[in-house]
RNA sequence: GGGAGCAUAGCUCAGCUGGUAGAGCACAUGCCUUACAAGCAUGGGGUCACAGGUUCGAGCCCUGUUGUUCCCACCA
């Protein structure tokens, strides 16, 4: 049964062949199971056009953490992989490799082709990110992979739409909507980022008509939209101008004639507290011209440029005209002043052009209907954030939610289904393709060329991907699904519209819990970008330092919700940590002469101590799991192996696997084996390559079937009769001993090569007896006296104390007596200075009569042990 | 303008329902002690931003202040 493993742990091999065998194995499969309760997760599905960066690995990974815990504790686990089409990313990207490539547009193609062209692109880069996630160890279900361009997630997309517009919830209309030249398409208020700019303020002069030299003077930080102004607006209470309320103004440059109004909107003490109204290409704008009934007039086309009829700006982009128009107001005297102006300028969220606000005819979302039962779950806890501060960042922004816009000028993507007829004029929307017009049965229709956002495909995830709006046996046994995992860039985006999605089409919400995270960032706190060049790969890092380091990476040293900076040094600790777990297995291995992974019938007291911390590390790892706190979980995983595990247990049975007697050999094995096995079930979620191929080689516990994987083991227990707590305190008090010798004998240079002969004086020298093999070892004694009293003579003999024992040691003549001193006179005080407080604490009736018996019990027994520590430390000085 | 987060060791961050302040890295000293030098042992280092309050007791709860980051919002 001995076995050989390579001293230093090496990820790469073992990775791989790991997954491959979990794949070939079918572990990863959701199988549907009356007998179990489902746990489902669905995976945000990532772009097609992208690579797996850190985010994502984050995000894989606290999916991958809590599904592989839930299947160990026995559920019907399912996690459910997928990709986005990303419609105008995706579009973006095979538009420019085809420009860059061949020299074409995509209307060079033309719609068909192109389509062919982007359906490969995704083809080859959907493969990719598989593969890249498989490096991370994700143990989802690949054989329900989604696309949302699927034939299926299309069907529910169409289903959802004409259910919606018969509804009354979708709706064709000419509004402001938020349009990018440079994508050319409409985009929705999510799609659009604010950035503060430098700007101008320019203000201009409009005469007023038929009064000789009189103007109001307007201000604007887009002075091009001036060729669609319609009119200029002043507050009704500003008094300034009453007079010329109801008057005309003459657009310079363009010489149109304009009503001047008085409307609510406009700020009397901002600027001139005049207004110029472009109804076309601002949102105020259009509002009050709606109230004004001014005429809305559109200067700028779909690519940001002057449309004709206006001269010499005609055909000039929005910001060329805008140069040619100041130079023409100022030549002609219209030009007041300029000033500088910090404003908050809308940017497309996808290539960064500057939004420009326009009216156009397109597809929306009615949203308030919809928000209402999306509210409630959330302030009702149907559905839960996680951290909960995120509820109050949805709650704000649904109930501020305005009416989505849906369609996009683009060409891939799920087209929107309606049809217009060419005779009636009306739409005819409907799940499979009409041959006629529904209304009047004329054949002369015609589809809209436009696609949906690509959210609204993502927005049905949860269950379009489980076979709805079919009532498949998928959707009826894992959904509703139970948590989302995301970051809390993408609640407004996705996570918002999912729920009310959800709640509108299935009647239920499509999750009860929204567990959030926060963005990885670079060492030194910035947003990793591809334009900032400081992204880090983070298949590189699991290259480098294998996925397990760098899962738990990712997973510890944050707390959930917040950023987190990532360090490579901090993949170095956790490679550090693997390597530590295989070395300790690796111990055990070389020792092993045992081939069942049981407990023996007697435990010695160090064997009771390490079961009893094991047993309380797998109740509050279990809590924390369950309460989401991944990392605390991780922790202390990390602690109970490191510390308690290596540190002092493998050494605590060393005399006993290399001793004599074959009994306590087999006992020691057996226990070292056992707690082992219990801390790779804990720490499999987190690293499940290094804990697999570890499990796969140690013996067996009883009923665990031949060829079976640590990944379907069952979670570890909390078991009540486990916990040793006489044994465990006993222990430490014996730690206690070792550690002051160690630390006096380091205070002093002491090599480990020079043993000593250690006198141990306590009332627990019982503990001391049954510890006899080895704690010569772990004092670096060469001989061990433990009495009850003191000895005789202590002449040339070191002490230190302990709260429960005096240590005498023959080093000193290592000592510098005065150093000594100060040594204990700093330690006294410090101790003294403790136990004063404590006993003023105890002192007072307040603490003795409300706080819990519990706590004041403590404080007792620590005062009783720090009197005793105080004397000892007392009657050595006095010594001296 | 509204909302939220953060401020704890030199650095980056944990700290669960209030009960003796923690980790990783860095630093110092001594060790190749036959699982591991990617290691072992030991040690130094903190007025938990500031000011009040609640409490027997506050890093944690409440109020305010300062600094900082982010999100949302149509001020030309």
């Amino acid at each position: 049964m001995k076995k050989e493993l390579p001293k230093v742990y090496e990820p790469q091999e073992v990775e791989s062949r790991i997954y491959q065998t979990w794949e070939e194995k079918g572990c990863f499969k959701g199988r549907r199971d009356p007998k179990k309760k489902p746990f489902t997760i669905v995976m945000p599905p990532p772009n097609v056009t992208g690579q797996l960066h850190m985010g994502h690995a984050m995000d894989c990974t606290l999916q991958d953490i809590l599904i592989r815990f839930k299947r160990m504790q026995g559920y019907a686990a399912l996690w459910l992989p997928g990709c986005d089409h990303a419609g105008i990313a995706t579009q973006a990207k095979v538009e420019e490799n085809l420009r860059e490539n061949e020299g074409l547009s995509r209307y060079d193609l033309g719609r068909e082709k192109f389509l062919e062209r982007v359906w490969d692109w995704k083809n080859k880069y959907g493969a990719r990110i598989v593969e890249q996630q498989k490096k991370m160890g994700v143990s989802c279900d690949w054989e329900r992979s989604r696309f949302t361009m699927d034939e299926g997630l299309s069907r529910a997309v169409r289903h959802v739409f004409v259910s919606l517009y018969e509804k009354d919830l979708i709706y064709k209309g000419s509004r402001i909507i938020n349009w990018c030249p440079h994508c050319v398409t409409a985009l929705s208020d999510v799609e659009v980022e604010y950035q503060d700019k430098p700007g101008s303020l320019w203000h201009i002069r409009y005469p007023i008509q038929g009064e000789k030299d009189r103007y109001v003077i307007v201000a604007t930080t887009r002075p091009e939209t001036m060729l669609g102004d319609t009119g200029v607006a002043v507050n009704p209470a500003d008094e300034r101008y009453t007079d010329i309320v109801g008057k005309k103004c003459v657009l310079p440059l363009v010489g149109r004639e304009m009503p001047i109004v008085a409307d609510e909107y406009v700020d009397m003490s901002f600027g001139t507290g005049c207004v110029k109204m472009t109804p076309a290409h601002d949102p105020n704008d259009f509002e009050v011209g709606l109230r004004q009934n001014l005429e809305t007039i559109r200067v700028l086309d779909d690519h940001g440029r002057v449309v004709e009829g206006y001269g010499r700006y005609s055909g000039m982009d929005r910001y060329e005209a805008r140069k040619a128009i100041v130079a023409d107001l100022e030549e002609q005297g219209y030009l007041v002043k300029v000033e500088a102006h910090q404003h908050n300028v809308g940017t497309c969220s996808r290539c960064h052009s500057d939004v420009e606000p326009l009216i156009s005819a397109q597809w929306f979302v009615k949203m308030e209907p919809l928000a209402r039962e999306a509210l409630r779950v959330v302030r009702e806890g149907e559905t839960k954030f996680v951290p909960d501060r995120f509820s109050k960042t949805y709650i704000n922004w649904m109930e501020n939610v305005r009416d989505w816009c849906i369609s996009r000028q683009l060409w891939w993507g799920h087209r929107i289904p309606a049809w217009t007829c060419a005779d009636c004029g009306k739409f005819t929307v409907s799940e499979t393709d009409p041959t006629c017009c529904a209304h009047c049965g004329s054949t002369h229709i015609e589809q809209e060329d436009d696609v949906l956002d690509t959210w609204f495909s993502s927005a049905l995830w949860p269950f379009s991907t489980l076979g709805w709006p079919d009532n498949t046996e998928d959707f009826q046994y894992y959904y509703p699904t139970d948590v989302l995992v995301t970051g809390y860039d993408i609640i407004f985006f996705w996570v918002a519209r999912m729920i009310f999605s959800a709640c509108e089409h299935t009647k239920t919400p499509p999750f009860h819990t929204v567990f959030i995270h926060g963005l990885v960032r670079d060492d030194k706190g910035r947003k990793m970008s591809k334009s900032l060049g400081n992204g880090i790969d983070p298949l590189e890092i699991a290259d480098r330092y294998g996925a397990d380091a760098l899962r738990f990476n990712l997973v510890t040293g944050n707390s959930p919700g917040n950023d987190m900076r990532f360090y490579t040094e901090r993949c170095e600790a956790m490679r550090n940590f693997a390597n530590k777990i295989w070395n300790a297995s690796r111990f055990l291995m070389m020792n092993l002469t045992i081939d069942k992974c049981v407990l023996p019938q007697k435990t010695t007291r160090e064997d009771k101590w390490i079961l009893s911390k094991l047993n309380r590390c797998i109740a509050e790892v279990t809590e924390n799991m369950d309460r989401y706190e991944l990392g605390v979980a991780a922790q202390k995983i990390y602690d109970f192996v490191w510390d308690d595990y290596c540190d002092w247990y493998i050494e605590l049975t060393k005399a006993r696997l290399q001793g004599g007697d074959e009994g306590a050999k087999v006992q020691a094995q057996q226990v070292l084996c056992y707690v082992l096995t219990q801390m790779l079930k804990l720490l499999h979620p987190f690293m499940p390559f290094i804990t697999e191929e570890i499990w796969q080689a140690l013996p067996r516990e009883e009923g665990v079937e031949e060829g079976s994987f640590l990944m379907v083991q069952g979670w570890p227990e909390y078991q009540e009769d486990m916990n040793y707590k006489v044994a465990e305190e006993g222990m430490e008090r014996v730690m206690d001993v070792i550690k002051a010798i160690r630390a006096r004998r380091a205070a002093l240079n002491v090599p480990p090569s020079k043993k000593a002969a250690v006198t141990v004086v306590t009332k627990h020298s019982e503990e001391f007896a049954a510890g006899a093999g080895y704690l010569s070892r772990l004092m670096y004694a060469s001989s061990i006296d433990v009495r009850g009293d003191e000895p005789a003579d202590v002449a040339g003999l070191v002490c230190d104390v302990t709260h429960n024992a005096k240590i005498y040691m023959p080093l000193a003549e290592l000592v510098d007596l005065e150093k000594e001193k100060q040594r204990l006179e700093k330690e006294l005080k410090k101790q003294s200075a403790e136990l004063e407080k404590l006993n003023a604490k105890l002192d007072n009736p307040g603490f003795v009569n409300k706080a819990p018996a519990q706590v004041v019990e403590a404080e007792k027994a620590r005062a009783v042990q720090l009197t005793k520590l105080v004397e000892k430390l007392r009657e050595q000085l006095k010594g001296m």
